[in-house]
Formats: structure tokens, sequence, C-alpha cells
DNA sequence: AATGCAAATGAGAATGATTATCGTTCGCGG
DNA sequence: CCGCGAACGATAATCATTCTCATTTGCATT
């Protein structure tokens, strides 16, 4: 169990509080790695933290902005977040277990640079999904 | 103005009913390529048919299931429909005007199924978007 | 063309995710 | 230790979408 970190709200311009310090340390020393804000709420809830609902969901979109989590629109209408750590990555996501796993590909960013700007278009961001199923073998996951 | 035509939908295996055929004939002959189920809603109504926002949103899904449309989930939590035309594409987005073009590059495409497969999955499905601001002088759009 | 029935529709209620409101509490500089 | 504005928690509100159910319609059959 490593300890809070406030210095990372502090230079974010964000004043460090407990429902603040106690969704940032789950994202760092947490199990899931991927997380929407009901998931953040319900782990909070049971670690006996009583964190509101609003606030999560607060705390989730000013970490975005601060550029601490990531946020990502996988189908099913809710969105995840993720610790920003610096190396982007896109998803790929089992359709029966919920399991998802990370992949970089330069192939893949490079061509997107190009078709960018063949169309005319300053690149923001992107947002590549694959959906399949993944192996009977590691399935086993939760949904 | 040309004729509906409901052989599409027998052919799909949905009877031809009236709101189902001005549905199909918006994306036919409209001149919106990409719209909301919102959209249709309201594309309807100003041209004076009555069909309930329900409906909609039941053919959308059936048009989709069918194969006739395609869905896209893109930022901003609503679902966007296209008319399937057989040639798979991704779309750049203008986070400026809504514009909205597509591409298709078989390189991603390749790389993608790729990855797939050396992480085990068998693909269902991808979404890809590239959100970004178009040069001015064509971005005069709505939104 | 009249009849019957299951499928489809429309109006509005219900749902799920997310955001806004507002009175109370907390972090932190003085 | 005080005070103030930022942050919080509970809850109401909003948005997109789905569900419910009474009514209407497509269409095959007399």
């Amino acid at each position: 169990m490593n300890e809070l970190e406030p210095e990372h709200l502090k230079s974010a311009g964000l004043k460090s509080t407990l429902p603040r310090l106690k969704v940032l340390d789950l994202f760092k020393n947490g199990q899931e790695r991927h997380m929407s804000a009901e998931d953040v709420y319900q782990l909070l809830r049971e670690s006996g933290d009583n964190v509101g609902l609003a606030t999560v969901y607060r705390v989730l979109t000013q970490f975005e902005q601060a550029g601490l989590l990531v946020r990502h629109n996988f189908e099913g209408g809710k969105s995840v977040f993720e610790l920003n750590e610096g190396t982007h990555h896109d998803h790929i996501v089992c359709m029966q277990c919920g399991h998802v796993e990370e992949f970089y590909d330069s192939a893949i960013e490079s061509r997107q640079k190009k078709i960018a700007a063949e169309l005319g278009f300053t690149i923001h961001e992107h947002s590549l999904q694959i959906y399949g199923d993944c192996t009977k073998t590691k399935c086993p996951h939760r949904r």
C-alpha cells in the first residue's frame, strides 16, 4: 500500500482533498486499470470510504482535463478511465467478458496522421477500438 | 424525388410500413449522410410526417440489424447512422463544425487483423474515429 | 372489397448514465 | 485558531435510449 501523492494534484492545479486522493490512489494502486465512474464509486464504497457519486464524476472529469487520466468511450454508453502514463495506446475489448487489452501500433498511428493531413484536418485525438471475442481459455473474466 | 423501395425491406424480412419507408427514403434520398435518431425524427417531423421518436429508434436498430444501416458511436453520447453501401470505412470528425469525412486505409485494416490475431482475439468489428479541426476554409458547416 | 390477427406504431413512462443545484463542510492562507 | 471560497454529498434534473401498452396497420384470407 503506497502512500497518497498530493503533489500530483498540486501540480495539476487541484487542491488536495480526500475524495480526489482516494480516486487517484484507486487508479495508481488498485487492481483494475480501466474503470467507469460507477466502478470507482462502488470500489470506494466497498473500502468504507463515503464518496458521493456526483463527486466521482466531477473528479474523473477534472483528472481527465488535468491530464492525469484518459477517458475512453467504449460501446455500451459508459465512459471508462485509465491512468495516463504518457504512452498512447488503443484497445481491443472482448464482447463476451469485457476483458480489455491494450496495444500500440506505430504503422496505424502514422497512417492516421497521413490521412488527416490529406483530408485537411488538424488532428486532435483519435479513438480506435477493436471489438471481438478473446479465446475461451483466457475469457473467464467478469462482465 | 425517387420512389420508395419496399422490396429492400421485404428482402430484409421486415414488412413494408410507412415509417420504415420514410426513414429509408431519408437515408437514400436525403441530403445528410450521417444522422442520429433525433436528426431523423426532426427531419421527418419537418416534412410533415408524424412518426414517433420511439419508432425511429426501433426502426434504426432494425435497419442496423438487417444490414441496411451502420451505427457509429461518436463522442458526445449519441449514435449516428449511415447507409450501408458495403464499403467499410472509418471517420474523421471536425470538432468545431461536426463535419464528417470518410476514409478507408487498407494498411490500417490489415494491421488490425494482425494485432487481433496476435492477442488471441476473434475480431468482430472495430471502431476508428479521428477527431480534429478541418481547415477553416471548408469548416463552415452546421453543428 | 370486407375480415382477422399478429406485427408495428405512438404517446408517454421508465431506465441508465451523467450533469446541475444547493445547502453544508473542508482545505488552507492569514 | 478564523474565515472564505472551493469542494463535497444528496438529490433533482437532463439526455439519449428503451420499455409498456392500448390502438392502428399491413397483408393474407374469405
